[in-house]
RNA sequence: GGCGACGUAGCUCAGUUGGUUAGAGCGAACGGUUCAUACCCGUUAGGUCAUCAGUUCAAGUCUGAUCGUCGCUACCA
C-alpha cells in the first residue's frame, strides 16, 4: 500500500454550527486536499466533531433534547454544511464513536505503560450548581463563567507527564524547521514551552458525559486529551493494518488559537510518550476577523459561509453552486497566514465583482464570443503563443510550490494573475483589429486565449470546483482531471467547436447595495453614534486622563480594622489579612510582606476598597484591597486614618 | 506586572538578511479601446511607514522609550 497524503482539520465543538472561522480552516485544507488528489496522490482528508465536552450537556439541555440526539443532529448538520460547501473529506470522525473510544483507551494504556501517566490529587474550582470543573483561567472575577459560586475541590485523578517533554519537543522543533508554521507562531510555541510545561490532569469526575475510564466509570477523560487522539483514530490506528500509510499526517490545519497549548505541545508529547511519529507539519493560521458593516441579514458575529453564498446568489443572480465557489475563492485568496485578516461583507462583494465577475468571468465571456465571431466557433489550427506557454509553465511550478507550502492565498493569486495576463494579452493583440484583414496571427491569438482559459480552469479547480467545470462546459471540453494536463497544448484542441458564453458571475450593483445597506444599518449607526457621544461627553480630549466624579463615587472606600494578619503559606510577598469593614469581615491578601510584620498590623486601621470584585491569588480568595502609597523602592506604604475611627466609616 | 504580536495609501494587505525615487489589489480621477458582464487596457493622484529619541554612510526594517489595539500569563490589590 502506498503512502497516503493525510490532511486534517481540527474536530469542531458541537455547540454551534460552522461559522466563518471553522469554515476558513476547513476550506483551506480542502483546497490542499483537492490539489494533492489532482496531482495523483492518494489523500486521506479528515474532519469531524468533538462531542465529549461537558458544555454539550448544557447545550443539549437548552435545546430541550436528549444529549445523544442533540450531538447526532449537530454532527449531521456539520456534514451537510461541509458537503454544501464542497468539502471533500474522506473521513468524518466523531468522538462519540466506538472506534474513537477504543483509540483513546489504547493510547492511554500505552502512555501509562511507558511510565508517563501517574495518579495524583487534582485541585480546581468546582461549580456546584452546574457540576463543572473550571480551570483557573476559566474563572471570571472569581466566579464560574456563568456567574455561579465556585469552591475549591481536590480529588484523585490521572496526570500526564507533560513536563517530561519540554526538551524533546523543543529539539524536534529545532530539527524540523517546517514542523510549525508560520514562523511567528513557531516562536510563540517555543517561548511558551520555555516558560516550562506543567503536567496535565487528563481525567475528571464524570458528570454523565464523556469517555469513561475503562476501570473507573466515575471518571471521564479530559476532553482535549481525548479529542487529539481522533487524528490517529481516523488514520485507522491502532488496529487497522494500514494505519502507517496514513499516519503521520502531512499537514494538520488549525487556527492559531489551538496551536500553542494543545497541538504544538500536548499533542506531540502524547505521541512521543506513545512512541508514535509526529505529524510532518502543523499550520496555525490567523483569523478571519469580522469587521465593518453587514449587508446580509446575518446576525451577530457569526457569518455562516453557506448563508453568505445564499445571499450572494439572491442579489447577484449567480447560481448557488457558483456562489459557494465565490465564498470559497474569497476565503482562499484572503487566507490569513501570519496575521489576522479583516473580513467585511462589503469587501467580499467588491471582490466578487472585481475578481470573479469583471476579470475571470468576463474574460471567459469575451474569449468565447471572439471564437464565435472570428473563427466560426471553432478553435483554429494554429500555434499557441510561446509567451503563454512559458508563462503558464512558470505559474504551474509556483502554484504547486505554494499549495505544498500551504499558502493557498498565493496559489489563488497566481490563478488571478493568469486571468489578468490574458486580459492584457487580448488588449495588446486586439483580435478585432486583426479580424479586419486576413491574418494568421489572429488564429494563434484565439487558440492562445482558449489555452489560457483552460489553464485558469486548472488553477481554479481546487479552489472553486464548479467554476472550473463551468469553464470546461462552456468550452464544451472535458474537464481537467489531472495536474499533468495543465500547461499542455492538448487543452485547446484544434478544430473543436466551443459552446456559447453565459455569464457565470453576474455583476453586482454595489452602489444600489450600499443604499440598501445604509437603510438597514441606520439603527446600528444610531446606537453607535450614541455610544460615541457618551464616550465623548466623558472624555472630550481636553480632559484627557480625567474621570467624572460619578466614576469615583462607584468606588466604596471604608475604614477597616485589621483583626488578623498572618503569612500566606507558599507566598513570599502576600500577607493574609482579615479586615473588619463594619458590616462584614473580609479576607484580603496584600503584597506587603516585605515591609510589614503581621503581628504589628493587628488592630491597625486602614482604608479598604470594599466593593472590589473578589479575585483569587495564590489559590486564596481576596475580597478587597488596602490603599497604600508606593514608596521610592516600589514597596507599599499603608495609609491609616489620622485618628481612631469607627470601623466601617465611609471614606470620601 | 511579565512575555509576545500588531500599528505602512480612503479600504484590505505585501514589504526577504537595513541599501536608490516605500509596493499590490480594490476604490477615485483622467485617457484609450469595443470582442466582452458599463467590461478590459493604460496613466495619474494619494503615505511624516503610530510618536519620539538613538545606532549607522544608509532605518518601514535594528535598539530604547511613549501612545494605541490585541493575545497569553502572573504572588496585581
Amino acid at each position: 500500500m502506498s503512502k497516503k497524503y493525510t490532511i486534517t482539520t481540527p474536530i469542531y465543538y458541537v455547540n454551534s454550527v460552522p461559522h466563518i472561522g471553522t469554515a476558513t480552516t476547513t476550506l483551506l485544507s480542502d483546497v490542499q486536499a483537492r490539489f494533492q488528489r489532482l496531482t495523483g496522490k492518494e489523500v486521506h482528508f479528515m474532519t469531524g466533531t468533538d462531542e465529549n465536552a461537558i458544555k454539550v450537556l448544557e447545550a443539549a439541555e437548552k435545546a430541550g433534547k436528549p444529549t445523544l440526539e442533540f450531538v447526532d443532529n449537530i454532527a449531521d448538520d456539520f456534514q451537510k454544511i461541509w458537503k454544501e460547501f464542497k468539502i471533500s473529506f474522506d473521513d468524518f470522525i466523531r468522538t462519540t464513536e466506538p472506534r474513537h473510544h477504543k483509540g483513546v483507551y489504547r493510547l492511554f494504556n500505552i502512555i501509562k505503560e511507558n511510565g508517563y501517566i501517574y495518579q495524583d490529587k487534582y485541585e480546581g474550582w468546582y461549580d456546584v450548581s452546574s457540576e463543572t470543573f473550571y480551570k483557573e483561567s476559566d474563572l471570571v472575577d472569581g466566579k464560574s463563567p456563568d456567574g455561579n459560586e465556585v469552591r475549591w475541590v481536590s480529588e484523585e485523578n490521572w496526570f500526564f507527564k507533560l513536563s517530561a517533554f519540554e526538551q524533546p519537543i523543543l529539539d524536534h522543533i529545532k530539527k524540523n524547521p517546517d514542523f510549525i508554521v508560520p514562523e511567528n507562531r513557531k516562536n510563540e510555541v517555543i517561548s511558551f514551552i520555555n516558560q516550562g510545561l506543567r503536567d496535565v490532569c487528563i481525567t475528571r469526575k464524570s458528570q454523565g458525559w464523556g469517555i469513561q475510564l475503562e476501570d473507573d466509570s466515575a471518571k471521564v477523560f479530559y476532553v482535549w486529551f481525548d479529542a487529539l487522539i481522533n487524528y490517529l483514530v481516523s488514520c485507522g490506528w491502532p488496529d487497522s493494518a494500514d494505519w502507517t500509510d496514513k499516519w503521520p499526517a502531512a499537514t494538520q490545519w488549525m487556527g492559531k488559537d489551538i496551536l500553542t497549548r494543545f497541538h504544538a505541545t500536548m499533542w506531540p508529547a502524547m505521541l512521543m510518550a506513545a512512541k508514535l511519529p509526529l505529524p510532518k507539519q502543523m499550520i496555525g493560521h490567523g483569523w478571519l476577523l469580522i469587521g465593518g458593516e453587514k449587508i446580509s441579514k446575518s446576525k451577530g458575529n457569526v457569518v455562516a459561509p453557506v448563508e453568505l453564498a445564499k445571499y450572494l446568489s439572491e442579489v447577484s443572480g449567480c447560481s448557488y453552486l457558483l456562489a459557494i465557489d465565490a465564498v470559497r475563492y474569497y476565503m482562499a485568496i484572503c487566507m490569513p497566514f501570519e496575521n489576522d485578516v479583516v473580513f467585511t461583507e462589503e469587501d467580499f462583494f467588491a471582490r466578487y465583482n472585481s475578481d470573479l465577475a469583471n476579470d475571470i468571468g468576463n474574460v471567459l465571456n469575451r474569449t468565447l464570443t471572439m471564437v464565435h465571431k472570428f473563427s466560426e466557433g471553432t478553435i483554429p489550427d494554429a500555434k499557441i503563443d510561446a509567451e503563454a506557454i512559458d508563462y503558464i509553465s512558470n505559474c504551474k511550478k509556483e502554484y504547486q510550490h505554494h499549495i505544498d507550502n500551504s499558502r493557498i492565498d498565493l496559489a489563488a493569486k497566481i490563478m488571478l494573475n493568469c486571468s489578468r495576463w490574458l486580459n492584457k494579452y487580448i488588449d495588446t493583440k486586439a483580435p478585432w483589429a486583426l479580424a479586419k484583414e486576413v491574418s494568421i496571427e489572429l488564429n494563434a491569438v484565439l487558440r492562445t486565449m482558449v489555452y489560457m482559459l483552460r489553464n485558469i480552469e486548472g488553477f481554479i479547480l481546487s479552489i472553486a470546483p464548479d467554476t472550473a467545470s463551468i469553464i470546461a462546459k462552456q468550452l464544451k471540453l472535458d474537464a481537467i482531471k489531472n495536474w499533468n494536463e495543465v500547461g499542455t497544448e492538448a487543452l485547446a484542441p484544434i478544430n473543436h467547436t466551443v459552446g456559447s458564453p453565459e455569464p457565470m458571475f453576474p455583476r453586482l450593483d454595489l452602489k444600489e447595495m450600499k443604499k440598501n445597506l445604509k437603510e438597514s444599518s441606520k439603527e446600528d449607526k444610531k446606537i453607535e453614534k450614541q455610544n460615541k457621544k457618551d464616550v465623548k461627553k466623558e472624555d472630550d480630549g481636553s480632559n484627557a486622563g480625567l474621570i467624572d466624579i460619578k466614576h469615583f463615587a462607584e468606588v466604596k472606600l471604608r475604614i477597616g480594622t485589621i483583626e488578623l494578619a498572618e503569612d500566606l503559606e507558599g507566598s513570599d510577598k502576600l500577607l493574609r489579612l482579615e479586615v473588619n469593614v463594619g458590616d462584614a469581615k473580609k479576607q484580603i491578601l496584600a503584597g506587603i510582606k516585605n515591609k510589614y510584620n503581621p503581628e504589628a498590623l493587628i488592630g491597625k486601621q486602614v482604608v479598604v476598597v470594599a466593593n472590589l470584585k473578589p479575585a483569587k491569588l495564590r489559590g486564596h480568595l481576596s475580597e478587597g484591597m488596602l490603599l497604600a502609597a508606593t514608596d521610592k523602592d516600589g514597596s507599599a506604604v499603608l495609609i491609616h486614618p489620622a485618628k481612631e475611627m469607627e470601623t466601617g466609616s465611609e471614606v470620601r
